[in-house]
Parts: structure tokens; C-alpha cells; sequence
DNA sequence: CTATTATGTGAACGATACGTCACATAATAG
DNA sequence: CTATTATGTGACGTATCGTTCACATAATAG
């Protein structure tokens, strides 16, 4: 890394683009892209209109710059901690934690990634999507992976292609956090990932 | 039902309120609320722009109309199909199945209702979004009632809350739903509703 | 066939918001 | 301290879009 190699105007030019793009982060989360103007982000972020074009070339840009930045940082901690359990049920477990964490401590970047991963961003950018869809599948084979390693060495039963697994196992996740955005007191993330793995990992029927 | 009482005037007017709607239900689900225009939606159902504010009296009401009414329907065909089971794995069935017609039958009308009933719809228009949201969870609510009573009789073993079976069980089929908007041929819907099932109702680990 | 009402039309208006650019201000060099 | 360069500013041009309304056209009644 070259972080100390900066000099002291390229440092406070990073750390003024870091503001625009945290201003535009709360406004977009908040109200979507469409909602939010550039004025609102430069008075935000407080700079000038201009200011925010000198760094980026229109708003297309510095949306895009924000979720891909964003979504980047997201993947990277989720990819981390699969690697951290040392079987496959930990290294789940780990996952589902580090979700959760990820999820306390950054609403605004929830949003906006469940807004990007999740349809209803529509064809805004598609090219942005595409992006961000890679990424995503790339995480969603990994997990795959995951499952795919525990059905060989018998520890889990086969009962469905890994894949369709580990798109479950997404998802439950996902859905567990939107219900927690909507009522945080009655249905808040588990502090224990079994109460969601157990829904996949025990088997519901009786025989 | 008053269907046949309307007059020949009554029944145009209707028609070409259809008319406009599903124009606009096309252009919605494919571009998003903000990137279509009134004009645009007044060309595709051809008529004049006048003629949308007869009908609607601004976009924001006709957008609307349009969402409220495709998720009246969609949750009606749901809430019916659970009825249709005689036992809980067969409504689980029933309901897997007809969301899988549904979905096969009218894609535009999915992608608007994922925006919907998922978030990054922010507060376009927050009113329109509670009122689907909460028939959106009576359906959950009748979903856990489900397996409730599977776990009472006995048929179901008690791994979690039956709330959370129910968001579990929707967001998993929803998440083969999305896979297979953007690769149908690798991964189509399963004509086979226990494919979706046995996620959940097969246990994963070996013992 | 004429009068009256209902329905349909699209040019025009006002508001909003993106993006520019001529200028102001601050930093740096000589 | 002055000159030069780099950076920051915000009023303004331009375009788009939601919405209106005066008018045209068609339907209905008398």
C-alpha cells in the first residue's frame, strides 16, 4: 500500500471526496436515487455545486462510485469471514455473524445494497448492475462451495444442489434482516446464527 | 357482483382505464417509476395526455392504481392456492406451485410487486407502500398459520418459529424466482414444488 | 338537424434539476 | 511581495417533465 506516500493535498482531496460520498450515501438510502438532487448532496456534504463535479463527472458517476465502493467493502468482510471457521457449519455461522454485524452497523449501506442486489434499481445502470451481480453470484458460489464440501465428506445430507443452497441460505438471511428493518423490537437479528441456520440444517418434517 | 349493470359507456371507460394501466405496467416494471414519463405512458396506451388526468389525477395516483390493484391480485391467487391443500405439506405445495404460474404468467407484474413488497421503493410514496406491506404480512401470518398447525398435530418437528418458517419458506421460493429472471435456462422455476420444499423440510445435516 | 353535454386533445406553462463556466479565492513558486 | 497555478464557487443556461386548460370532436337529447 502507498497510503503514506499521499501528500497532504491528495490526502484532503480524498477525504473531501469521502464526505461527498458519505453525505450522498445517507440522502440516497434514505430517499433513493432519483429523490436526491445534487444540490442536496453538494449542501449535504457541504461544497459547492461545482465543487462535486470537479470530483464527479455527473451524478451517474458518483452513485455509481458510491455502491460499487460500498458494495466492494460489503463483499470483501463477507468473503472474510467464510474463511474463518474452521468446519463447514462454523464457517456458516461466521457468515450469518458477520451479516448481522455488517447489518448494525451500517443501515444506510443495507439499503442501498439490498436496492442494487435486489431488483427495483431496474435499468437505471445497467452496467453498474451487472457489476454488482458478478460480485454477488461470485460470494453465492463460494457458499456453494461450502455446502458442496460438506455433502462430500457426509457431514451434510444431499437434499439439493449447493447451490440452490446457498441462494437459500442468502436468503433466509436477507429476509430475516428486513423484517428487522421494519420492526427491530419484534423480530431483531438473532445473536445466535443457529436460529437461522437450524431452519436449513435440521430437517422440518416429523419422519 | 354489478359487472353486467354498466352501461356501454361504463364498460368503454373501463376498458381503456385497462388500456392505460397496462401500458404503463409495462413501462413501470421495465424502467422504473422515475424514468418514465406521463407522455410516454400517454403514447404507449395511445392517447393523449389529457385524456391519463381524466382518469388519474396525477402520476403518483395512477402508479398507484396500477401497483395496488396487480397486488390485490397477486395476493388473492396466493391466499386462494393455500386453501386448496388438504394437509400442510400439500398447501405448502399449492402455494409453491401457483406462485410459479403467477410468476411464469406475468413477469412485468413480478418485477413491480418485488419493488414493492422489497424495499428500494424508499418513500417515493411511503402511504402506498404500508398498505401493501401489511397485506404482504397478513399473507406471512397466514403462511405460519400453517405450520402452527403442522407442528401441533405433530406432522411438523418445532426447529423455529413459525413466523419465521413462513418468511423463511417465501423469501427462498422468491430467491428461485429472482435466479430465474436473469437465467432462466440455467435455473428455471421447478415444476417440482418439493425442489423449493425440501430446503427446509428435509433436514440438511447428517445426523 | 340543432343544441347541449360529455369526452378527448395537445400546445403551453411552471417547476425542478442537471451540468457549465466565468469568476473568486487560496496555495505555491520565484 | 508578486505572479502563477490550482482549487472552490454558485448564478445561470438548458432540458425535461408533470400538469393544466382552452379548444376540438363526438355522443346524446330534443
Amino acid at each position: 500500500m502507498q497510503a503514506k506516500k499521499k501528500s497532504r493535498r491528495e490526502r484532503e482531496k480524498l477525504r473531501q471526496r469521502q464526505a461527498m460520498l458519505a453525505g450522498a450515501l445517507v440522502l440516497f438510502s434514505e430517499k433513493g436515487y432519483h429523490n436526491v438532487s445534487m444540490h442536496e448532496i453538494a449542501k449535504k456534504s457541504e461544497f459547492a455545486i461545482g465543487t462535486l463535479y470537479k470530483f464527479f463527472k455527473n451524478k451517474e458517476d458518483l452513485y455509481k462510485s458510491l455502491v460499487l465502493e460500498q458494495s466492494d467493502q460489503f463483499h470483501e468482510t463477507l468473503m472474510q469471514s467464510i474463511e474463518e471457521g474452521k468446519d463447514e457449519i462454523e464457517k456458516l455461522r461466521a457468515y450469518i455473524r458477520a451479516k448481522g454485524q455488517l447489518f448494525n452497523d451500517n443501515i444506510s449501506m443495507f439499503r442501498l445494497y439490498f436496492a442494487e442486489t435486489r431488483g427495483a434499481s431496474f435499468n437505471i445502470m445497467a452496467g453498474l448492475d451487472s457489476e454488482i451481480r458478478e460480485q454477488y453470484d461470485m460470494f453465492l458460489r463460494e457458499l456453494a462451495r461450502i455446502f458442496e464440501r460438506g455433502i462430500q465428506t457426509g457431514r451434510f445430507k444431499k437434499i439439493s444442489d449447493p447451490y440452490h443452497l446457498a441462494v437459500a441460505i442468502e436468503s433466509i438471511s436477507n429476509a430475516f434482516i428486513f423484517i428487522c428493518l421494519e420492526a427491530p423490537d419484534k423480530y431483531p437479528y438473532p445473536d445466535d446464527p443457529d436460529q437461522i441456520l437450524d431452519i436449513i440444517l435440521k430437517g422440518l418434517v416429523s419422519f
